[in-house]
DNA sequence: GTACTAATGGTACTACGTACCGCGCAACGT
DNA sequence: ACGTTGCGCGGTACGTAGTACCATTAGTAC
């Protein structure tokens, strides 16, 4: 090895990666790690708050950043701001690289590792959720709107992000637009006029879909 | 097995909840609970994996019957599947009464048990993603659409959920119908269907709500 | 009585995570 | 040059979760 010009963070993540792909994250001892990386054990812990930590370093930094980009929504560019904002997490990983794969591939094997994802997740749908809530509070149902909205943008997310880590796709920009105009087209019903029309049809034959419409109101009420 | 008022189970897991009520789940340790309980520390190992799993304790029944009502859909019963799924797991906390809003308790308190719960409900919404992703595999954006749908039928869901556990209302019934009409009507576009009409609106007033949707249809097309 | 099974209790062990103490070292001010 | 302050690091000891293993008891069949 070099005479390290790597700190001594980044040797601890390094070494712990290396060790959970090669015998595994239960079977690697923090004190293996440790030992890789040429520092005490104690060390490690002062790094990071646990063993599985080191395996998503920085969420806590993003989380505020995401929040900023929320909080600057206003009235007519709340679209932007979701996508947007779903941007950042997206392209924090684009920018890792390789370790986001590594990451996916530890995730996707260990169900500990598994479950720490699916909680900092939950975060992020936590934090839109709230956001968004404060934009439809007096609206009817806004609450539930705010959650099926919130759920949308970060299943899209979630979705070409997944595509990427798995190298099923190179267009990730093409494909994140796509799927961020499906989740808002279908989860945001622009709420504030007395009826709400969502149109899914290719045609253009105004006369049926108003003789769709008639019926299924008639029908209703 | 000794004669018994309750089974051993069943103490271990009242001992866990009064002594986490009283001092906290942290503070708590697997002695102190066995202790109350009157078993053996390893007694209660055998009965749950480990100490948060007392929290929660019979998530592992529940996945497969959701699993199998979501099997048996076909074709045109495929949203009341979704419904009846969902449902199923409703009832069970609706079942438990106390015990799920003490739960709730926990989970709001406790960083660990709330990212376990986090986890479990991820399981749910990967379950209802495979089964609807079987039904859309043919779909043009299937996989996202399934994902999309699969997000709305949980979320709707757990707003109810969430709003029962905070006796935020008594009519369950209600607004879990109503939430699930929305979250199908959003997410899934019912595709061959030459529009789909979603009102949001409690008035009755057909003719306005017609000069909406002309509104809307002329301007757009 | 003997043998088998199931549930339990006890002991010992590994490893995570924390508390606490001490060391080395660089950056100051005087 | 000399202390002082702060910071990052290493070491030791400890509490506790979770596992492995063995002993014990109770019920059951033969």
């Amino acid at each position: 090895m070099a005479r390290m010009p790597t700190s001594t963070r980044a040797r601890l993540v390094d070494a712990a990666f290396a060790l959970f792909e090669e015998r595994g994250f239960h079977e690697t001892t923090v004190e293996e790690i440790t030992a890789r990386a040429g520092t005490g054990r104690t060390t490690f812990f002062r790094h990071f708050r646990g063993k599985e930590d080191v395996v998503f370093p920085d969420h806590e930094q993003l989380l505020p950043r995401v929040a900023a980009r929320l909080g600057t929504a206003t009235g007519t560019t709340r679209e932007v701001a979701l996508r947007e904002a779903a941007r950042i997490v997206l392209d924090h990983y684009l920018d890792e690289g390789t370790t986001a794969r590594a990451r996916y591939r530890l995730t996707r094997t260990v169900p500990a590792l598994r479950d720490r994802e699916s909680a900092s997740a939950q975060r992020y749908l936590r934090l839109f959720r709230e956001h968004i809530a404060t934009w439809t509070a007096n609206e009817p149902d806004g609450e539930l709107r705010a959650e099926l909205l919130a759920a949308a943008v970060i299943t899209a997310h979630n979705h070409v992000l997944r595509r990427w880590l798995r190298e099923e796709t190179d267009a990730v920009d093409a494909e994140f637009d796509a799927a961020l105009t499906r989740a808002l087209a279908t989860a945001d019903p622009s709420a504030g006029a007395s009826a709400t029309v969502v149109v899914h049809t290719s045609s253009t034959d105004v006369d049926q879909v108003l003789r769709d419409v008639r019926d299924a109101l008639t029908r209703g009420g």
